[in-house]
DNA sequence: CTACGACCTG
DNA sequence: CAGGTCGTAG
């Protein structure tokens, strides 16, 4: 016998080479890709002429383009050395804008606290912000021909090792660190008069600005002034050294410490070091010194002015949004609240997985458990008071959030970087509105994403027009080369996941268990689908995963010293996860996902946005709750027995089971279980279930829906989440395997038509559809493993006529097959499955005795015959509950 | 092009 | 069991 199928073996094998794993994801991260370049070409096409204009102001008089280059570097320096007061000032240079604001509406609470928060989406949004900029820069830099290296290596490499050295740190400190460094800039030149003024001067505006909402520009300007004193402070000796000596001394030789970590925390940005960069270097010296140093003050105190103006303004819209933000969340934490509250009882037991679900039920789940309650809610709502139903309103919410988002649009399109602003804004209102009509509680979650991601957007799209109007690169230059199918994967989840920032550092979390570390992700990585090299990915869970989830967590976990109340949290971490979801951050949510952020494509805002809306179902942080999950388990132990689908989902939700791919692989199945549980009947146990899946898978879940958003089509997906949301419920549950595996002993080949019959409580989409032929599919084969195998086994048995078989219940064979699809053998298989089995056996005996194993499609045949012995299946399989009908008896 | 099935792989 | 590929049929 193994002589036959070695034979065919090889004869096939000869095929399948799996050359690319990400079709479907292709797909998506196509639609990413594109939407990412979109923005960037508006934001260059924006910018561009700002950047001109700029020059303009400053260099008018002076003339020459040349000059008109100098001169806009002059004022990034001027701009740096600002912004590098501030950092003295601001406690985290590297937080973003919007974290900034965060801080001020928590700032009630605590310094300290909203201290840390800001530091983590530091880490976050800082890295990809410095990324970013460092790509922006050397484009612009090439613009300038004896400004810059040559376009090509000498520059990328410094961008990308910025990125990935700084984020592996353990600490976010170090992000924090690079920002500070910048001071290095060769100003050597400058007048030690003429720089002093300039100091007073800029500091001055810059204290006034950081006083009252910490609401700085720097974000980028950090990033941008790192990436000039990497071009041009490396050799400086300088004169304006002596006020940091950490870096003035680390200059060239430090470095490349950066990815050293922590201890490179006050070194420079790195010099691209070696004779080039010296050349380079003079090169720049050259071309500024010739300018006159008084004109500069003046129209950099100008442009500042100007700046601070528009600033100011901005700031005023952007803390009235985030009031506006935080009420809504904050009505949104209400709810939940009570909703788990309610739910808390179900509480699976063991105190150790407590902890556990308590983070993953505040950071990662919180949208999906709430959408697991929405009929709770629902009934809920008639509770409420009515000020809150009002609030709670998913009219007026959209409403408000439009009414928001405009306005922020409005802002950016005086920025100029409103086209992008806008469309993006306009889409997500859109999206929003449609839902509206779909499902109305899943409007309100998914609307507190929207605007969550819509305002982080917009504000990163603002931020950055403003604080670094020529920053914008033509092009990433960094990004072209990476793979625009990660990064926008990777970004588009992120985007959105994090509506409120636990749900992409949850992910992180529960999915390597806390513990897990680089190192187990790494391996975790592995088995994930691949989106990056494992290398990316390592980056991406050290950069994303691990910071995030601190700062984020650090109120639940407690290890933030004063952690605020759980309100406070709630708003920090949106902000806190937008900034790094909405850039980076998006990469927590996908944390799974291979962050965009180290790649290159460290766009974080750009990215961001395009991401935010692309793809709605990524945005839903519905748990997609396996399928392990049967809605009779409470009502029939018996089959409960079979599937166990507590043991399941346990199984899963430990850190070591914790499998990627299969996690991945059922994704389908997880969605259709989203309603699996549900069925008219049990709602209490389609909550119960709810919950506790939420917790324990919903990162997987989110990871996996990013991942394969396959099931496709966005079409579906958003299908799926509104089934989830309303009534009906759909989704294939380990019943309905169960109940599959039992039709299968009356039909092998069920039609599509038969199962959308025999599985009237499901949802059928195509997802759906498939899974379930693919079900009976992988049945049929393992029914004709059997087959040949028992036929050959026989055959060398010395059996040598097929009469000889029979398949009776205590034979073998036909143990095997009911250990497969009955194992709890509390059904009684039909005697037509016997005969079938029969007929099946002897066919393959037959055709392997006569030799026609030979031919690769030797099988086809016997296909042939058995597919005509489909019997009928019982009504009773029909019902949903026929489960319990069927074992009772 | 889609749908479906077989086959292979994990 | 699910994912993927390939081949085929409609």
């Amino acid at each position: 016998m193994p002589d036959h199928d070695s034979t065919t073996l090889l004869t096939r094998q000869t095929k399948r080479r799996r050359v690319d794993i990400g079709v479907k994801r292709t797909v998506a991260s196509a639609l990413f890709s594109h939407a990412r370049e979109t923005l960037f070409d508006s934001m260059n096409q924006s910018h561009g002429p700002d950047r001109d204009g700029d020059c303009s102001l400053v260099s008018h008089g002076h003339g020459g383009a040349k000059g008109d280059g100098e001169k806009s570097n002059v004022l990034r320096k001027l701009l740096k050395r600002a912004n590098s007061y501030e950092d003295a000032i601001m406690p985290f240079p590297g937080a973003t804008i919007i974290s900034q604001l965060l801080k001020n509406n928590m700032g009630k609470n605590g310094g300290s606290d909203s201290g840390f928060q800001g530091s983590g989406a530091l880490s976050s949004g800082g890295s990809e912000i410095h990324a970013e900029d460092a790509c922006s820069n050397s484009s612009r830099d090439r613009d300038s021909p004896s400004d810059c290296l040559s376009p090509g290596p000498p520059l990328a490499p410094p961008p990308s090792s910025s990125s990935f050295g700084r984020p592996p740190p353990p600490s976010s400190l170090s992000s924090h660190a690079q920002p500070l460094s910048l001071s290095t800039f060769d100003l050597d030149r400058l007048s030690d008069e003429h720089l002093r003024a300039k100091r007073a001067r800029v500091e001055n505006i810059i204290r006034g600005m950081s006083h009252s909402p910490l609401v700085r520009p720097n974000g980028d300007h950090n990033q941008e002034s790192n990436r000039e004193n990497e071009n041009c402070s490396n050799n400086s000796n300088g004169s304006n050294d002596h006020r940091r000596d950490g870096n003035g001394h680390n200059t060239s030789s430090h470095n490349h410490s950066r990815s050293d970590g922590p201890s490179s925390l006050l070194s420079s940005p790195g010099s691209r070091g070696g004779v080039v960069g010296e050349v380079y270097r003079e090169n720049k010296r050259k071309q500024r010194l010739p300018q006159q140093q008084h004109s500069f003050t003046q129209l950099v105190c100008s442009r500042q002015e100007q700046r601070q103006e528009e600033r100011r303004q901005l700031k005023l819209q952007l803390e009235d949004m985030q009031k506006q933000l935080r009420q809504l969340q904050e009505k949104f934490y209400q709810i939940y609240d009570s909703e788990t509250e309610e739910e808390e009882d179900n509480g699976e037991g063991g105190e150790a997985d407590q902890g556990r679900e308590r983070e993953e039920d505040g950071n990662l789940s919180e949208d999906s458990i709430r959408s697991d309650g929405l009929e709770e809610r629902h009934r809920d709502r008639g509770r409420r008071s009515n000020d809150e139903l009002s609030e709670l309103d998913p009219g007026l919410f959209l409403d408000r959030a439009r009414a928001l988002l405009r306005e922020q649009a409005l802002i950016d399109g005086e920025m100029e970087d409103d086209v992008n602003g806008r469309e993006v804004v306009e889409r997500n209102v859109e999206r929003v509105m449609k839902r509206r009509e779909r499902g109305g509680r899943q409007l309100a979650e998914t609307l507190k994403q929207e605007l969550n991601c819509a305002v982080s957007q917009v504000v990163d799209t603002v931020v950055k027009g403003f604080s670094s109007p020529k920053a914008v690169s033509h092009h990433h230059g960094c990004h072209s080369s990476t793979p625009a199918a990660p990064s926008s994967s990777s970004n588009s989840s992120s985007s959105c996941p994090p509506p409120f920032g636990p749900l992409p550092s949850l992910t992180p979390d529960s999915r390597f268990g806390g513990g897990a570390l680089a190192l187990s992700m790494n391996g975790d990585g592995s088995q994930t689908p691949n989106y990056h090299s494992s290398t990316q990915r390592l980056h991406c869970f050290g950069d994303v995963i691990v910071p995030s989830p601190l700062d984020s967590f650090g109120g639940l976990s407690g290890r933030l010293s004063g952690v605020p109340t759980h309100n406070d949290q709630t708003e920090a971490l949106p902000l806190v996860v937008r900034k790094s979801g909405g850039g980076g951050g998006g990469e927590n949510t996908n944390l799974s996902l291979p962050p965009p952020p180290h790649h290159p494509s460290l766009h974080p805002s750009p990215l961001t946005a395009s991401l935010g809306f692309s793809p709605p179902s990524f945005r839903h942080p519905f748990p997609l709750p396996l399928m392990g999950y049967p809605f009779q388990s409470p009502l029939s132990h018996g089959g409960g027995a079979g599937y166990p689908p507590g043991p399941k989902d346990h199984h899963r939700s430990s850190p070591d089971s914790m499998d990627m791919t299969r996690e991945a692989v059922s994704l389908r199945t997880k969605m259709a279980s989203l309603g699996g549980g549900h069925l008219s009947h049990h709602h209490h146990h389609h909550h119960h279930h709810r919950q506790s899946s939420p917790g324990q898978h919903g990162p997987e879940a989110l990871s996996l829906s990013l991942i394969k958003s396959e099931c496709g089509d966005l079409q579906d997906m958003a299908d799926i989440s509104a089934y989830s949301g309303s009534t009906i419920q759909e989704g294939l549950s380990p019943n309905h395997l169960k109940k599959a595996k039992l039709m299968f002993f009356y039909t092998r080949y069920p039609s599509s038509n038969m199962l959308k019959i025999f599985f009237s409580d499901v949802k059928f989409n195509r997802c759906i559809t498939s899974q379930l032929i693919k079900w009976f599919s992988n049945f049929r084969e393992f029914y004709y493993i059997q087959m040949e195998k028992f036929a050959r086994q026989t055959i060398n048995e010395g059996v040598t006529a097929s009469e000889e078989l029979v398949v009776s219940r205590d034979a073998e064979l036909f143990r095997a097959l009911n250990m497969h699809y009955n194992k709890a053998n509390d059904f009684e298989v039909p005697e037509r499955f016997l005969e079938v089995s029969q007929v099946t056996l002897r066919e393959f005996f037959n055709a392997i005795v006569a030799g026609k194993d030979v031919d690769p499609s030797w099988k086809k045949a016997i296909y042939k015959v058995i597919c005509k012995l489909d019997s009928e299946v019982p009504d009773v399989f029909k019902s949903p509950n026929c489960l319990q009908e069927l074992l009772h008896d």
